[in-house]
DNA sequence: GAGAGATTGTACCGATCGGTACAGAGAGTC
DNA sequence: GACTCTCTGTACCGATCGGTACAATCTCTC
């Protein structure tokens, strides 16, 4: 039955959402399986390095997702608004209008950060960096579209953990539509 | 030896950062016991609710340090320019200028929000609402000085989030500067 | 359909989990 | 110094943790 990769594909989709779920540390073998329907024979013939290579896995899937649905398109961009508006609904669609958590964000704040903190740093990092190239593009001085990348980031995150915190995906939505005002605002 | 309050203020603090360092589920009795020098006797004697009173109590206190030190001068203040550079501050140095990560945005991710929900929901509501109320007085609308208030939270969290996972502190540094002249900014 | 290799369920491992029981130490009172 | 009540160290509990071993089964090839 060889894998053919769209299998693979599909436990690593039941694996995020049962880490994004319980955190890397609360996802227990137990809920692994129950989430994937697989028992553990297969999950550690599919994953012979265990809850680690699972997660590190998954984070590698949601880069490759970012690469291939923000990131790319953002550095191939000509048109900022148009680039800039195509990534924040990516970015909504991605997060369910912020009813979904960042794992990647997660995965930061926990125990496992130092585990998983090159995929992290370089999460992060190639975003900001495409951001701030297209906004350099835009007319922006590298330190102004470095920061303002910066900003756009953080903006994400905070907004997914206040939603989170507040039950109130509102805030969310409300944080994108103000992002993409400042992103777009003349040099300041 | 009656527990006189500080001594249980003290026990508190090192249960705040257990739970910051490995969150709820991750902060086990083991490592509890080595961070508060108690053994289970006395831990079980403090808090016969186990770790879920450790944590609501915890909470409970990050709560009215912010009750104390934020959300009152807040509501006090009439110079609002003052009140936002003495909430910046106060937030600067309750984070460590970014060193350290909010347990209520913590709580909130992970899969004890439910439990906790009530108490990180009023959290930020108390928070939101007294920096609001401050922004009307300095001229804004209801619903700007609202928007802007949950934009100030919002930027607080996600740059705590980005520093820790892109480990620079700096982030939350130029974060809280930036945030200091939106909320000042005349109306938009 | 026999053989090979991939895939799986199940039993099991030692360690650790959160929590309990309780005897005894410690401190204050008379 | 005996009594009381607070506090604590230790042993122990059943459950669950992540992970391993392995025989049985499935699927494909020839």
């Amino acid at each position: 039955m060889l894998k053919k990769g769209g299998e693979r594909k599909e436990v690593l989709r039941a694996l995020g959402e049962v880490f994004r779920a319980h955190g890397y540390e609360g996802a227990s073998l137990t809920l692994i399986t129950e989430a994937t329907g697989l028992g553990k024979g297969s999950l550690y013939h599919l994953f012979p390095g265990g809850k680690e290579q699972m997660a590190g896995e998954v984070l590698a899937e949601i880069d490759g997702w970012f690469e291939v649905n923000i990131y790319a398109p953002l550095r191939e961009a000509d048109d900022p608004a148009r680039a800039i508006a195509a990534m924040i609904a990516g970015v909504d669609q991605y997060f369910h209008s912020g009813d979904r958590i960042c794992l990647v964000g997660l995965v930061a704040l926990g125990a496992a950060r130092d585990t998983f903190a090159e995929s992290v740093d370089s999460y992060f990092a190639r975003w900001q960096h495409a951001l701030a190239q297209l906004l350099r593009r835009s007319g922006l001085s590298k330190s102004q579209a470095q920061r303002r990348a910066e900003d756009a980031l953080l903006t994400i995150q905070g907004a997914l953990v206040l939603a989170r915190a507040r039950n109130d995906a509102g805030i969310f939505r409300r944080a994108l539509t103000e992002l993409t005002k400042r992103l777009l605002a003349p040099s300041d």
